[in-house]
RNA sequence: GGGCGCGUGGCCUAGCUGGAUAUGGCACUUGCCUCCUAAGCAAGCAGUCAAGGGUUCGAAUCCCUUCGCGCCCGCCA
């Protein structure tokens, strides 16, 4: 693997080769070598000998200072020191700045790449229903997904995103049988088809709850399109197109774009549910009644009332699960790892799906990201009901906070400029207060946090940036690695160091968050790097500076802009040169 | 009834493959703009890490029980 790109790497695998050595040496051979980052002020690695303590039968300590002392030297480690029963040890500061330099300042690649890898990543997020505006009770799931496949793209990994568009489903056929038998008298609250054609939803759930007719045409409907009836396949097709690219346009809004779609129905059409359905009837675990078929799945470690789980009705069409376990195999064949971001509601199915998807002999499964549900402080959102509160109000109100914001400070732009600076800076406080939260807490949507405009959000880290981008403006030119490198003795303050530290640390966030297909951990880096700038930024004076220690400053202020830039890139937002 | 997840100062949150004084932010109080943008910086206030038990030299972290919240157990998607 490729490590010119980590400047920690070096250090990492010098002090891990003098640690197991001295490990060999106090004869704790066999120990593992599990190492964490200390903290603030106390080295940049650490070995706790607490395991190993009950390995030697000695006190933590007396092994840790007994390792100190026959460990080696190098070119990468300045010293290290036994504290409180942890090998505590330090990067050589300038070796530590060289790399960082080298390759946060080169052109070319973006600061946190990781090596190219080979495998295809297919990423599946967002695949909501197309019967009506996308609300905020979804929205996180294209953040979360959008944000995992940037962080991944950046890490090296290959990745493709895909919508899966439920097309065939009950609720869209709801919705056609609304559009074609109803007329809903209400102006849709936006000039978008989402948001009009959700009337036409509503309403006619409306309808057949309390109409069995109306429930019955619902169910011919449903039954048409999946025996492929030309007129209502097309009618179908063509509004839940219309509502899809409403969705679409939100999505855009707060910079989610999808590379591919996969049409539900096309697996219907193409014969792919059908040979998936004849595969899992030869299966053993295939039972029939009344017409319906299901598999059973008690020894598969499902548990609760029913364990069937039925995968075509006694009509023989198929169900959403089914014709699910037909995409995971055409996903499977055009992917190394196929990747879903899902509700936590999905969790039984997708157990299920693993089930189904063993007992076809597939050797492969899905890798889920759950997330918990953002609900209103009033309890659930439901399209059905009404109870939302829409992806494209939450924009509007964001954008026109954020203008707010920006004409207190900045009388002096020009009135488009300060409604796009209020378009970046909005937008993007919106995706940090999602990414910043970890995928299985609950969260509940408060207009005053979701629009937070200090401390902990985006307008936080992107300020950051600006003020590192109007001193480089300031600054005649930037300065290049080589230049870079050789006046990093020239950082000797502790707010230009633990600077530069973090920004070194840069590209195995990256990576590690990648391996994990973790979100929040890049929106606290991000914000731990806009606070210790924001610290440099008050205390040490760049462009007043002179000679070596002013170009070692600009290099960093330079290094960090890079760093804040790439990591708000990793979150989908926007890094405005001035705000 | 069963399963899965969550529960950290008034509010939001990190840490959870056990380990060094539990991380930040919001709110509140108080300082800091003749100085590279104060969407900032500094200081203060604030915690029985839901409760109880267990394992361990050591538990926010692991195990058990209880409580609270969310989600699921459809010939819906």
């Amino acid at each position: 693997m490729d490590d010119a790109g980590d400047p920690l790497s070096a250090f990492r695998e010098e002090a891990a080769r003098a640690l197991r050595a001295a490990l060999a040496k106090v004869g704790a051979a066999e120990a593992d070598l599990l190492l964490e980052r200390p903290p603030e002020g106390m080295g940049d690695i650490a070995l706790p000998c607490f395991s190993i303590s009950k390995l030697l039968r000695k006190a933590p300590d007396a092994i840790a200072k007994e390792i100190v002392s026959v460990m080696t030297s190098g070119e990468e480690m300045e010293r290290a020191e036994a504290v409180g029963g942890y090998v505590n040890i330090h990067a050589r500061f300038d070796r530590l700045a060289e790399r960082a330099f080298t390759a946060a300042l080169s052109d070319g690649m973006e600061y946190g790449s990781g090596a190219p890898r080979g495998e295809r990543v297919l990423l599946e997020h967002t695949s909501v229903n197309p019967t009506g505006p996308v609300h905020i009770g979804r929205a996180r799931n294209p953040i979360i997904g959008d944000t995992i496949a940037r962080i991944m793209r950046l890490a090296g990994y290959n990745v493709t995103t895909e919508f899966y568009v439920n097309d065939v489903g009950r609720q869209v056929a709801t919705m056609t049988w609304g559009v074609k038998n109803l007329r809903v008298a209400e102006e849709p609250e936006r000039d978008k088809d989402d948001h009009r054609f959700v009337s036409y939803y509503r309403e006619a759930n409306r309808k057949c709850e309390e109409d069995p007719e109306a429930q019955a045409q619902v169910n011919e409907l449903l039954f048409k399109l999946e025996h492929g009836d030309p007129e209502t396949v097309s009618l179908n097709r063509q509004t839940s197109e219309r509502v899809l690219n409403g969705m679409l346009a939100s999505l855009a809004d707060i910079n989610v774009h999808i590379d591919g779609f996969m049409w539900e129905s096309k697996l219907v059409e193409d014969g792919s549910v059908d040979r998936v359905i004849d595969r899992l009837k030869g299966s053993r675990f295939c039972h029939e009644s009344d017409g319906a078929r299901h598999l059973e799945l008690e020894s598969f470690g499902i548990t609760g009332r029913d364990t069937k789980w039925v995968f075509t009705r006694a009509d023989g069409t198929s169900l959403y699960t089914t014709r699910d376990l037909a995409y995971h195999l055409d996903k499977f064949s055009r992917s190394d790892v196929a990747i879903n971001v899902l509700g936590e509601d999905q969790k039984l199915g997708m157990q299920q799906l693993a089930a189904a998807l063993s007992i076809i002999g597939s050797e492969r499964a899905p890798e889920t990201v759950f997330y918990s549900f953002v609900s209103l402080p009033e309890g659930r959102m439901s399209t059905r009901k009404g109870t939302v509160v829409t992806l494209d109000d939450l924009v509007d109100e964001a954008k026109e906070r954020a203008y707010e914001e920006v004409r207190k400070r900045r009388k002096d732009l020009p009135e488009e400029r300060m409604r796009e600076i209020a378009r970046i800076v909005g937008t993007g406080a919106l995706r940090y207060n999602i990414a910043r939260i970890q995928a299985e807490k609950q969260i509940v949507f408060r207009w005053e946090e979701a629009l937070n405009f200090e401390g902990s959000s985006a307008p936080f880290v992107q300020y950051a940036h600006a003020r590192a981008c109007s001193i480089m403006r300031k600054a005649s030119a930037a300065v290049s690695p080589d230049r870079a490198a050789a006046c990093v003795g020239k950082l000797t303050t502790d707010h230009e160091r633990a600077l530069l530290k973090l920004i070194a640390a840069y590209p195995a966030t990256v990576r590690e968050c990648a391996e994990a297909r973790r979100v929040h951990t890049v929106a606290s880096f991000a914000q731990d790097l806009a606070s210790q700038f924001n610290q440099f930024y008050r205390y040490v004076p760049v462009l007043k500076a002179e000679g070596d220690t002013r170009d070692a400053r600009i290099a960093l202020v330079e290094a960090a802009r890079r760093t804040l830039r790439s990591a708000l890139g990793c979150l989908g937002l926007e890094a405005p040169e001035e705000m």
